[in-house]
DNA sequence: TAAGGTTTGATTGTGTACAATTTATTTCTC
DNA sequence: GAGAAATAAATTGTACACAATCAAACCTTA
């Protein structure tokens, strides 16, 4: 089976099937389609939704703090967070002490999509049926994974 | 603690914290990266690498088998099997009897990247640390996952 | 305090991803 | 067997994602 590869077989390792990788590759991507139809109501991208978990709980944040805590780097994150200035979501200003940081602050039309955000997690977990075991033994792994890759 | 979501602490579940998918798509990408280092000696990106899987194993596939197996549409596939084209990789045809399909036949210099390819399983598992009874765990519940949002 | 190094974002260029549409071909149905 | 429906890729447009580089601001320290 493709969960004991032998050795003995030729290439077995270099077989879609037994990749551990492409799972986590395929889900990710399936997820983000997931939660498509449930953020395009908010006219959302799944990586913009996961700037505004962030500033839901923090009002305002570096760019770097996001980028640390998403692990998106400043190439990524720049244009995303322009876009979501454009829709009045958030401003970007230079700190005043220190003018190398961008401190990204939540605005009211975005605080506002907060309330309309709270069915989201729910129909999520709905869409995916997890057992509450299977939550926490994926949660342990990944994040071990995360550490061991980080 | 975040693994036992209390509804009675306000929006809880709209916190990275809480979040199970994040963990999924960081992963995801901090994979691509752990992989990119050892894919760059042969020219090659993560999905391109995929695309190598498959031929490797199957010598000839139509896209629309690429995209089934790999959950890839033609926007993704075209212009990335275009590439490869002009690596000399693999060729695209019409099948006669179809003229609709595409068929991607591997080429020799495809086929010589297999043996340079050898050790990158071992390695991104190296890279990764994860015991036998964690792989058999991630890859059941992501494979759950994925059937059930596929 | 000035030179050199570090930090932070922005920019550039390449490569995915994917929704939506288009085009060509095949299959179905009457 | 002709028109309609279905199928397979390609195309278009938008949005990540990231390596590499750049530019400005800050910090260090001699």
């Amino acid at each position: 089976m493709a969960t004991s590869p032998t050795p003995s077989v030729k290439n077995s390792l270099l077989k879609l099937e037994s990749q551990i990788c492409f799972p986590v590759y395929a889900v990710s991507r399936l997820i983000t389609k997931a939660y498509q139809p449930l953020l395009q109501a908010l006219d959302l991208t799944y990586p913009q939704y996961l700037v505004f978990l962030l500033l839901w709980e923090h009002e305002q944040l570096t760019v770097k703090e996001l980028g640390e805590k998403l692990l998106l780097d400043s190439g990524t994150l720049t244009p995303l967070l322009k876009r979501m200035e454009q829709k009045q979501w958030l401003s970007r200003r230079r700190d005043p002490r220190d003018e190398r940081s961008v401190i990204i602050e939540l605005l009211p039309a975005g605080r506002a999509l907060e309330a309309q955000a709270q069915q989201i997690p729910l129909q999520m977990l709905d869409k995916m049926q997890l057992s509450e075991a299977e939550i926490l033994s994926l949660r342990t792994h990944l994040s071990h994974l995360l550490t061991q890759l980080a």
